[in-house]
DNA sequence: ATGGTCGTGCTACGA
């Protein structure tokens, strides 16, 4: 069984409905996660989804704010939330294949503008968001899973698009990058996107504040696809649709797409 | 060049 997975940071899935529908039109993934809905489940236009052969969605939300959706052309199974760091924020949501593989996706807190937690509360909630997520992870030990979403922190030197210049900017910091290392460790996940394009920019956002999105290329990849080393080798095909940032009132975000042979 | 732009839902806040 081969199934192709997205993910996105939509940033509003009811005002971007179209842009959802396009991404299912043209790319057609077999499942497609969602970060930054914005919208109370119940709100989500799941009928236009389900038309372009989405039967299913397992989805938490909120009015407003975060919330993650899981919508596939193959069936799954809700398989629970968490709320790491506490916070009762719709930031978590896992879903269950029928060959038993677990799909996690995430939305991980941005973080505020100032990296230090005596200074600024959100940066803290960060973390402890993140030490959650890795103490999770120690207990429990999770085979044959998929975590993605929307990690908000770029890992790597060739993952912004200069190291130096956001050295002390949240998303790049040293501690965050501990801090993402330390779940990966914990879960043993493998970097998908990385193990398939081991070199150069990746860059998954663009701020919508920086004119020239694309000439100036001052991307960083926050969006991740991590999976178990049972079926890490699996995966193939790796891609970041870029073009859907250059789609009409876009996202800042383009997905990141895997395929998985299983 | 320490600005800049979005979305939500009410003029502030989060990203």
């Amino acid at each position: 069984m081969a199934f192709t997975l997205a993910t996105w940071n939509i940033n509003s899935v009811r005002l971007r409905e179209g842009l959802v529908a396009r991404l299912m039109a043209e790319e057609a993934p077999d499942i497609l996660c969602l970060q930054e809905c914005k919208s109370p489940v119940d709100k989500i236009p799941l009928e236009q989804f389900q038309a372009l052969g989405y039967r299913y969605m397992v989805a938490r939300g909120q009015k407003g704010y975060n919330g993650v959706a899981i919508l596939s052309k193959l069936p799954i199974m809700d398989a629970g939330d968490r709320d790491f760091a506490s916070m009762g924020h719709a930031r978590h949501v896992a879903a269950r294949l029928e060959n038993g593989v677990t799909i996690h996706n995430c939305y991980v807190p941005a973080g505020g503008d100032i990296p230090d937690r005596d200074q600024n509360e959100k940066f803290g909630q960060k973390l402890d968001f993140l030490t959650e997520m890795r103490d999770w992870c120690r207990w429990e030990k999770p085979d044959r899973a998929i975590l993605v979403g929307d990690l908000n922190i770029a890992p790597r030197e060739d993952d912004v698009w200069s190291h130096k210049a956001l050295l002390k900017i949240v998303s790049h910091t040293p501690i965050e990058v501990d801090h993402l290392t330390a779940v990966m460790e914990a879960g043993s996940w493998v970097d998908v996107t990385r193990a398939d394009i081991p070199e150069g920019p990746l860059y998954s956002w663009w701020s919508y504040r920086a004119a020239e999105w694309g000439a100036a290329d001052k991307g960083r990849r926050l969006d991740h696809i991590w999976a178990t080393p049972d079926i890490a080798s699996a995966a193939h095909s790796s891609r970041i649709l870029r073009a859907a940032r250059g789609w009409q009132q876009p996202s800042d975000h383009a997905p990141v797409f895997a395929t998985f042979d299983l």
